[in-house]
DNA sequence: ATACTTACTGACCGTTGAGTCATTAAATGC
DNA sequence: GCATTTAATGACTCAACGGTCAGTAAGTAT
């Protein structure tokens, strides 16, 4: 019977073991209903261990959402600019399938955490226009502008908000998030949504 | 100094006051952050009178979601079904109203509240489905469908899917509840889209 | 007036959970 | 080996909060 370590040291991993153990929970519970004793459980450490490395509970939520975010953002956003596509194949593929992907994915969590949170956390807010909402929106008013001076839509396609193409990936997750077991085609719904307005902004 | 006394017996009204006083404190703070003390010093009554009418916390959050449901619904869906619009004067007017009210009314405090605990309340989940989105949905599509009927639309506008109407809706339901102070012209995104679906509908 | 019912109060209880810290033991250097 | 450092533990404190219930007084009947 070798004699076992009760535990390794890992200064390194244990911030990050903590954060992915911690959005896990806060995921499934809500940001007051989680426990601080469930998070360390599930990252395998102590209680104790956690408020080294995060202050307070506090600290651990906005550092989690970060996280994530940080994690996502930069290669979705990134590879968007430096595409050769012309302007409808790209909001007819890339974005598409972009969209599509989002529901399902923990950006569809962090933002339940966010229409449930936010209010009493500003500052994650703002985080989160600035990094996510602010720079969507404005990489889809870049392809809309580029298609106009590339003839390829009508002056006009500029008065639409892109809000519109991202209305019915919102619709989809608030519905996945809510009703999941309830059916809706929620990839149609985007589908559809981006066939109608390239058809209005080709018109 | 007339001897005022210390309360009143209200039997019939203490119920409704616990009841909206509960639901701008869930409003706020959301539902485990708020503690049933407050509801009661909110509706001026002691902390045990709370719990003569409704058992238990979770009782008065139940009561609370579907009251606030019954009360809107009915007056909002009812007055739709006897309308002698044709359906795209109805889409446009009307809906088009009720579309965008919706964001700043309590129904949006209600979706919130629905996006973070639903998970743990899956009845009360069921009850705005079938109570309100259910129903919903299917107005519009008794319209599009009549739209067909009378040859104001063509036929594919039965493809489309509900949804497409109300995907702005929500949008504009959600960035209030969270963007606040981001501006976003919400009334204008819901009658683009209104204009963008008829026009398809139509062609 | 007096007796009676019950809406309402508020002190109390038990539990839970955030945050602390004295102690332990894993790693490291000599 | 032995000494030193510090990652990690887990028992503890303390306040908050859901829920209870014995007591109080507002209203009512006679």
């Amino acid at each position: 019977m070798p004699n076992q370590p009760k535990y390794q040291r890992r200064k390194e991993d244990r911030p990050q073991e903590i954060a992915d153990a911690a959005f896990k929970t806060f995921a499934e519970k809500g940001y007051a209903a989680t426990r601080i004793d469930d998070v360390a459980k599930r990252a395998g450490v102590s209680k104790g261990l956690t408020y080294l490395y995060y202050k307070t509970k506090e600290d651990l939520f906005k550092a989690v959402v970060k996280n994530v975010v940080i994690r996502r953002v930069d290669s979705l956003i990134g590879n968007v600019e430096s595409t050769e596509l012309s302007s409808e194949e790209f909001l007819r593929g890339p974005l598409l399938e972009f969209m599509k992907k989002v529901p399902g994915s923990p950006i569809a969590i962090v933002i339940r955490l966010l229409i449930s949170e936010g209010p009493r956390h500003p500052d994650l807010v703002n985080y989160y226009y600035e990094n996510v909402v602010a720079r969507g929106l404005e990489a889809i008013r870049q392809f809309v502008a580029r298609g106009v001076e590339r003839g390829e839509f009508r002056r006009e396609a500029l008065d639409h908000q892109p809000h519109l193409f991202l209305a019915p990936m919102m619709l989809s997750m608030i519905w996945r998030l809510v009703f999941a077991d309830k059916p809706l085609d929620t990839d149609q719904l985007m589908e559809s949504q981006v066939e109608l307005l390239l058809a209005e902004m080709k018109a």
